[in-house]
DNA sequence: ACCCCGATCGTA
DNA sequence: ACGATCGGGGTT
């Protein structure tokens, strides 16, 4: 319609797709693409973190400095470090005040023929960090999600790597794209 | 001011 | 299956 906004187009992903119960948005992700600075991908897993009963959340224990970005609108960046040298990626979910987010932990680069499998890795490879964090992704030239596949398989299993929680099966993998 | 540990990764 | 690694979050 307008040339202000001219990257954004029915296919973007915007505010009200995010605005939804987390684990929906965690398997809706799933065959989505993912754009970084020019760098697109196709989401492959996620993982679902929400709410105050949720104890493998970083909001758990309540709003901090640092998962304060969780507590915000739905559809922003929380980026945060982990042991010490990893970034992993969130993108908020639901309503203000309502902590939740989505952890983007697969990505695979069809251009590029890469996989990137880890929360880790795949911020490394795009050169994502805390100064990506509390980034609105809506209407944002540089990093910014659009629909490709809206039904995709996937297997829901645990989530990785943490120690209370196991028994929600929040991690979202799905068939792997070529 | 500081201690402890983690939403990981890479190699066995 | 497991050890390396270390910045900084959360609490003192």
């Amino acid at each position: 319609m307008t040339n202000q906004v001219y990257f954004y187009d029915q296919h973007t992903l915007a505010h009200d797709f995010f605005e939804q119960p987390t684990v929906r948005v965690a398997q809706s992700l799933l065959g989505q693409y993912l754009h970084y600075k020019g760098i697109v991908g196709i989401i492959t897993e996620t993982e679902a973190y929400c709410g105050f009963d949720d104890p493998a959340s970083h909001a758990y224990r309540g709003r901090t400095p640092r998962n304060e970005v969780m507590f915000g609108p739905a559809g922003y960046s929380y980026v945060y470090l982990i042991y010490g040298m990893y970034h992993c990626l969130n993108i908020v979910t639901e309503g203000v005040d309502f902590p939740a987010a989505v952890l983007i932990r697969g990505l695979f680069l069809r251009d590029e023929k890469i996989h990137l499998d880890g929360p880790g890795k795949l911020c490394r490879y795009l050169n994502i960090t805390r100064q990506e964090n509390n980034q609105n992704l809506i209407n944002n030239p540089h990093f910014y999600l659009t629909r490709h596949i809206t039904e995709v398989e996937f297997q829901a299993t645990p989530r990785i790597g943490i120690k209370q929680g196991r028994e929600k099966l929040w991690r979202f993998v799905s068939k792997s794209f070529n």
